[in-house]
Parts: C-alpha cells; sequence; structure tokens
RNA sequence: GUGACGAUGGUCCAACGGCAGGACGCCUGGUUGUGCCCCAGGAAGUGGGGGUUCAAGUCCCCCUCGCCACC
C-alpha cells in the first residue's frame, strides 16, 4: 500500500522480521532491502550516472539543502528536473533539509516556523519552512521527498528531543499539506533518540499520518551504534507493515544487515563513497585500507570474491597495488575506482540479504557474513518475529 | 688555487648560548540522512673531530662535502 498514485508497496515474503518486497516507483521498481547511494548535489561523487546504473541501484539520493543553494531548484527544473538534470533515469529521493539544520547548528537560528541560517556557500541569511521545503523538492521533481524534521545529536538531552519531537510532527502536518509534485511521494520521519518510549510514541503519531513510507532519522548522528542496534530492535517491526520503512544516514554493512533484520527497507548513506575517497574499500572479509604499505606489491583484486567491474571486469582487475599507487598519488582514478567498488559492494550485500530473506535465511547469512567480514556477531536477534 | 656562504628527520626549512619545531613525504587508525579529496595519532634529525661554557644546532679551530665569485 501507498498513498500517492504511481506508488506501490509489495511485500513478497518475511523471514523473521526482515521483509523482501518491491517499491514501486512512477520510474519503476526498487527490490528492497535496498541501499541509496548519496548523490547530494545530483552526482554520487566520482561517478558517472552510467555507473551507477551498472552497480545496480535503483534509487539514489539528493539533497535538498545544497541543490536549493547551488544552483538553485529553478535551475534544475530548467535544465529537465533531478532526473534529467543529473541524467539519472531510476527512482530518487531527496532529503529535506533537515540534517543540515542540525550539522549547520553553529550558523543556524531554530524556531517553531522553520530555520534560518547562513549559507556556507556564500554567508547569505536563508530561511527554510517545512512549506519551503516541500516546495523546494516539488521544483526539484524528486519521486520521494522527505519532511522537514529536527534532527538533534546524538547526545541531546532528553527534553531537547521532545522538542524535536514535537516539532517534528507539527512540521510533518504542515508537510503533507503543502501541494507537491504530481506522483511525487512523501515520507515521515521518527525522531526520539536513543529512548525506546520516545521512539514509539513518536512512532504512533507519525505512523498515524498519511505518508507513503516512514524513516527512522536522529539515528548514526554521533550515539553508540549498540544504542542504534538496540533502538532498532525495539522499533523498526513495530513500523508500519504496508510502507516502506527508511532508516536514514546508515550506514556500514553491519547496520545494513542489523537494520534488514529487523525489518528496515530501504537505507542511505555517504559512507561507501566519502570512505572510498579517504582511502577505505568495502569488502566481504572486511574493511581495506588501501594505503597501507601491505598493499605495495599486492597483485591481487579489492575482494577476490566481488564479481565487480574494479575487480573482475572486463579488462582485468585493478591490482591493490595499483590502486594504492594512484591513491597516494592523488590521483583521480582512486577515488572513482574505489567509489564504484564500494557502491557496487553494497549493493551486492543487499541483494545478498534479499536472496537469503528469499530462501529463509536471514539471520544466518548476516551471522556467517559478519563473522567473515570481522565485524562482530552480536546480532539483534528477533525475539518474537 | 684564493675568498664568501652554507651543512638540522626521507625532502625543504625554523630555533636569543637555555626542553630541537614546522611543512611535505612515510607509517597506523578514523570517517554512518556529505560544511569530508577530510580528521587524528605515530616513527624519524643537528656531516666528522676538537675547544670555550653551568649549558653549544647556535661561539672558536680543524677536516669533509656542497655552492657561488674571482684568478
Amino acid at each position: 500500500m501507498m498513498i500517492t498514485d504511481g506508488f506501490r508497496f509489495e511485500v513478497h515474503q518475511r523471514d523473521g522480521r526482515s521483509r523482501l518486497a518491491t517499491l514501486h516507483t512512477p520510474r519503476g521498481p526498487v527490490a528492497t532491502p535496498t541501499f541509496m547511494p548519496v548523490g547530494t548535489i545530483g552526482t554520487v561523487k566520482a561517478l558517472s550516472a552510467e555507473e551507477v546504473l551498472a552497480t545496480d541501484a535503483g534509487i539514489v539520493l539528493g539533497n535538498t539543502y545544497h541543490l536549493w543553494l547551488r544552483p538553485g531548484a529553478e535551475v534544475v527544473r530548467a535544465l529537465g528536473g533531478l532526473h534529467g538534470f543529473s541524467r539519472w533515469p531510476r527512482a530518487m529521493l531527496t532529503d529535506s533539509g533537515g540534517f543540515q539544520v542540525f550539522s549547520l547548528a553553529k550558523l543556524r537560528t531554530l524556531d517553531d516556523d522553520g530555520v534560518s541560517f547562513r549559507s556556507h556557500i556564500d554567508g547569505a541569511m536563508k530561511r527554510l519552512t517545512p512549506e519551503e521545503s516541500v516546495r523546494i523538492q516539488a521544483t526539484l521533481g524528486s519521486d520521494i521527498a522527505m519532511v522537514l524534521d529536527e534532527c538533534p545529536p546524538g547526545d541531546a538531552p532528553r527534553d531537547a528531543i521532545e522538542r524535536a519531537m514535537r516539532r517534528t510532527t507539527a512540521w510533518a502536518a504542515r508537510c503533507l499539506k503543502t501541494p507537491r509534485g504530481e506522483r511525487q511521494a512523501l515520507f515521515g520521519i521518527v525522531q526520539g533518540g536513543v529512548h525506546e518510549d520516545l521512539r514509539l510514541r513518536h512512532l504512533e503519531e507519525i505512523a498515524a499520518m498519511p505518508f507513503d513510507g516512514v524513516a527512522l532519522g536522529g539515528l548514526s548522528v554521533g550515539e553508540k551504534v549498540e544504542d542504534m542496534h538496540r533502538i532498532l530492535d525495539a522499533v523498526a517491526h513495530r513500523m508500519p507493515e504496508d510502507r516502506p520503512r527508511y532508516l536514514m544516514g546508515v550506514g556500514t554493512p553491519r547496520d545494513l544487515l542489523v537494520g534488514s533484520l529487523a525489518g528496515i527497507d530501504m537505507f542511505d548513506c555517504v559512507l561507501p563513497t566519502r570512505n572510498a575517497r579517504n582511502g577505505q574499500a568495502l569488502t566481504w572479509t572486511g574493511r581495506v585500507n588501501i594505503k597501507q604499505a601491505r598493499n605495495r606489491l599486492d597483485d591481487g583484486p579489492l575482494d577476490p570474491r566481488c564479481d565487480g567491474p574494479c575487480c573482475n571486469g572486463q579488462g582485468g582487475r585493478y591490482t591493490r597495488g595499483y590502486l594504492r599507487h594512484l591513491f597516494l598519488a592523488k590521483e583521480i582514478l582512486a577515488a572513482r575506482v574505489m567509489s564504484l567498488h564500494n557502491v557496487h559492494f553494497l549493493g551486492s550485500l543487499m541483494k545478498a540479504m534479499r536472496g537469503a530473506i528469499a530462501q529463509g535465511r536471514a539471520e544466518s547469512f548476516v551471522r556467517e557474513t559478519l563473522r567473515a567480514m570481522r565485524e562482530g556477531d552480536e546480532v539483534a536477534a528477533p525475539d518474537n518475529g
């Protein structure tokens, strides 16, 4: 079920709390659980749209805040909307700017009506409200818009989190009342920090509203990973069954698996692209720091188990020794190959997770994969399915 | 040959006669709704020999090497 025309969420199979589903969008189906690469300003950094397509990504994320400031939503619309602008033919989700309200804390003043802040680009004063965020996202032309929310930091006191919840609920209602694009879905966002009671209370409020999907926000914002897993274990399976569940800003291979096991359908994170640019590759046997001296003469691929174009391409693999050389020499190709690998890897990881759910062995797949990655195996086991 | 100047981690440079620092490079980590091509930590040094001094990278002498100028 989904509310907006052109969208449909179809759960095919369940295994414990995890779900194998299809998110049908006006721009094609997306198999879930899925990972959405982040393309903040209209590009998944370092990669062409063709390359991202080849990683099997069904949906990518763009950012309202950044595109609004530069080049401006009207420019994007004039150049074909976000899809034509960036030459991305598949589904696209836009973040609302809520996270930037949090990450730009030093430059902002927040009130019940909205947020005022200085542009990080030219210092100009700007104002963002729930209505304005929806209008901008409508102009950008994304397939899925997010409500403007208040996202407190991981160490915020309980009363600050409760205030953020009240504000996020009020803003959610205002977003729903604001006209958006034709066939543009809108997702609500649940706050509540690492407090289970607050999470459940806010989930109830947001789930009661006619959103096409529900997201968990305010996680992966500095809290302990165990706290995030605890909240996932307590909250994810209580999110609406018939709508997509989106865990914002996550994450590591381990968090994607743990989240999928807890019942999450969608993830996004800068980690594969950012870490790639900083020399870290994600592999089936754990993280690889390509900068390490041990890779100097290594003629093996980043990941022997990977079937991607970097490890097993037509022209042969990129060796670790070559990638280390490119990285240390600050060659652009290092960032490109590492990014392509990491995005492809997370795509493969989610594909394998979907396969495991289909076979009813999600939990053992996660346990074995985490062990091979040496990422720990304290999987949040479902207590009642 | 004569004279001037110089010699400090791998490299390029700092340091009043008073705890030898920095940049780059190197090594090791980190990065979770992108203000991140970034951040943190670490290893590594006074050309050689004598002298003055409580104390010398620093002042004096000799050697070696470099560099410049002039025969």
